[in-house]
DNA sequence: AAAAAAGATTGAATGAATTCATTTTTTAAG
DNA sequence: CTTAAAAAATGAATTCATTCAATCTTTTTT
């Protein structure tokens, strides 16, 4: 059986999750104090600060969260791709960009971002760099899926274009969290537009 | 003739300026307190604030001119580029690469980076974005370029190509300021093995 | 040249994140 | 079961960016 100290460090790690993420969507990253987190979660200040290396760490907490379901539900499409380089291609940047808002809001992601810039060698910022590694690979994976399948040509570098691709739809990302105004459909209308180049040159012809 | 207002206030200025950079590159940006500029440039506290919103606005500056440079040096090279696409590309990005740890760290570009996407909406990041986006209209225009001597075939969306070309770079440029031990040569190299599905297609056969 | 108005400077006060020495709780040893 | 050692929790103190009411300096007006 799992210790007590165990079990009251897992209960009080979901407490200090729940308190924090309930309260950056109530009244936002910066205006939730970390005193306010605490003491949503019964908890004093200075545990917070044994639980979490400071403000941002918790946030990147719930961005993991976020990805994670992403990265799953690209996991389907990747294996089951439609069969044109552009079809497949807004398929699964779709998925991502629908996703994004679901537990996150505009101004968490800028927060989010600019800490994984800001603080390279946090914890945190590691495994956030981790997760764009992965989604960035999950296109190059889907690039060479399309040459298995023949819709891409056998020459292409799928690693490279992938990667291309990824560092579009991301700095695209970056640009709508950045924009209030700007909505997921004009988002995606562009990013579109931006891969079609490429996407119309590595389709066998 | 100028008043005596105008001058001391052109005169604090520079001081201030001055004070900040120097500051920056010797201790970093986090680890320079305003009281510690102000002390160095003989103002109070106070008085930084009258010139200067936050501290963040202070290397607006820096990166303002730092980008007006390689702009320049840019526009000599769309001006007269090497005659192939991947020679134009290298040399266009190598410019802006090259350029960019002349006045800054790594750290100073990561906390701009991170300051412009968390405050959209601060003078700031407004300046700041404006400079990408004359950065990706200069790749824009070689492309347009290329095809008007012929490089690049016609038929190609010279505007979409280029912003992919530059969000690459710049997710990239990115990377390289986040991890202190990536080279320029690295990322040279590695840009240019991305760059190179795109630019071998879109030249002309 | 004196007085009034406008413009700037100042540094003490504020507010929020983060630290750390002390206290409390849990586990392990005898 | 007691007690020593280890682990965690605590909140008052510290640090630093930012604000603002009071003061001082320059310019304009009479």
């Amino acid at each position: 059986m799992t210790g007590l100290r165990a079990r009251q460090k897992a209960d009080r790690n979901r407490r200090i999750l729940d308190a924090a993420s309930a309260l950056f969507r109530e009244v936002g990253y910066d205006s939730a104090r970390i005193e306010d987190i605490a003491e949503r979660a019964e908890i004093s200040v200075g545990t917070f600060y044994n639980y979490y290396e400071n403000k941002g760490d918790i946030l990147l907490a719930t961005v993991s969260m976020e990805v994670e379901e992403v990265l799953s539900a690209g996991r389907a499409i990747v294996d089951n791709p439609p069969a044109s380089v552009m079809g497949a291609l807004d398929a699964l940047i779709g998925e991502y960009y629908d996703h994004s808002l679901y537990y996150l809001s505009k101004e968490m992601w800028r927060t989010a971002m600019a800490i994984s810039i800001q603080q390279p060698e946090s914890p945190f910022s590691k495994r956030y760099t981790e997760l764009d590694r992965r989604l960035c690979d999950q296109v190059s994976t889907l690039i060479l899926k399309l040459k298995a399948k023949g819709v891409v040509a056998i020459d292409v570098d799928a690693e490279a274009v992938g990667e291309m691709l990824f560092h579009n739809l991301n700095t695209m990302f970056t640009e709508f969290a950045k924009r209030e105004t700007m909505s997921l459909d004009d988002l995606k209308a562009r990013v579109s537009r931006q891969n079609r180049p490429l996407a119309t040159l590595i389709a066998t012809r």
